[in-house]
DNA sequence: TATACTTGAATAGCATGCTATGTAGTGTTA
DNA sequence: TAACACTACATAGCATGCTATTCAAGTATA
């Protein structure tokens, strides 16, 4: 591999996350859920009277696209959206029974692509690469507002 | 931000690569171009003479995102299609005098986003991170294939 | 209270990415 | 050389992401 795209970090973290989300898809993909539904039902599975508006806080996605996310969520029968009595505009995130039932398959399949990920650098690399990126994400998302 | 995300390396390397996309995004859109057609860009300014082949080999991406990648810079005016004499399945990807002519514009636009990325870290840590998202590509790459 | 502003979701339209297939043009080999 | 295999692209179909727009429901204010 050349020259810029190893001194580029957006290259860089582009490759990365394409090559670690092909992984995750061929791991999660026999439970019946893809990378975004699985990073939406970590959430879901931890607590089940969010919001949508509370899912785009905690995943920093677009309205949008966590819309169209849920969207094929409830069409694979992974989640409910119900009515709340609070306020009509809004609709609780329900995790149904079937998404219940692969919530430990699914997280040990994302821990396993995680490790296979990291493997390749020392306990010590690892935590440094950890804290180098979640500064970075940190100081962006900030300054996003 | 809370717990998992801040431990996992696909979660990090996820959002770290919208957030930089985001930037890249907004820097390059006066001049017409997408973050991808920008990626493909460099490597077409650098060698007039690249087939589709050589490109998704240089780029890490499958065929079928490369097609269309080029069909929409085609689209817009940004590259040319020609046939290739010595192979008449093959086609040769050349920049147009438009693609030409934001090279540097571009290459600065994205100089400026990867800057304001890294500028939270300090020198030696921009090495390191680099150093370590490397490592892992290089190391997913080969066993990819 | 009626009008105006704000807010939670949905929808439209588009860029990127992937897998799976189809289709020529090239090569190889019986 | 005819049949088979391989290769370079194109296409179809779908998941994710984004921006922009619209709509209905809540809130605030004249």
């Amino acid at each position: 591999m050349t020259n810029w795209k190893m001194k580029s970090a957006g290259y860089l973290t582009n490759h990365m996350t394409r090559l670690f989300f092909q992984g995750l898809r061929d791991e999660i993909a026999p439970l019946g859920i893809a990378p975004a539904q699985f990073m939406t039902l970590l959430e879901v599975w931890k607590a089940d009277d969010l919001t949508q508006k509370d899912l785009v806080e905690r995943l920093d996605v677009e309205q949008a696209t966590m819309a169209n996310t849920i969207t094929r969520m409830e069409r694979d029968g992974l989640i409910e959206r119900r009515p709340m009595p609070s306020d009509k505009r809004a609709k609780a995130i329900v995790a149904t029974e079937k998404a219940k039932a692969i919530q430990k398959d699914a997280i040990d399949a994302a821990m396993r692509v995680n490790r296979s990920f990291l493997e390749v650098l020392s306990p010590d690399e690892q935590t440094q690469l950890l804290d180098l990126m979640r500064r970075i994400v940190e100081n962006k998302t900030q300054s996003k507002g």
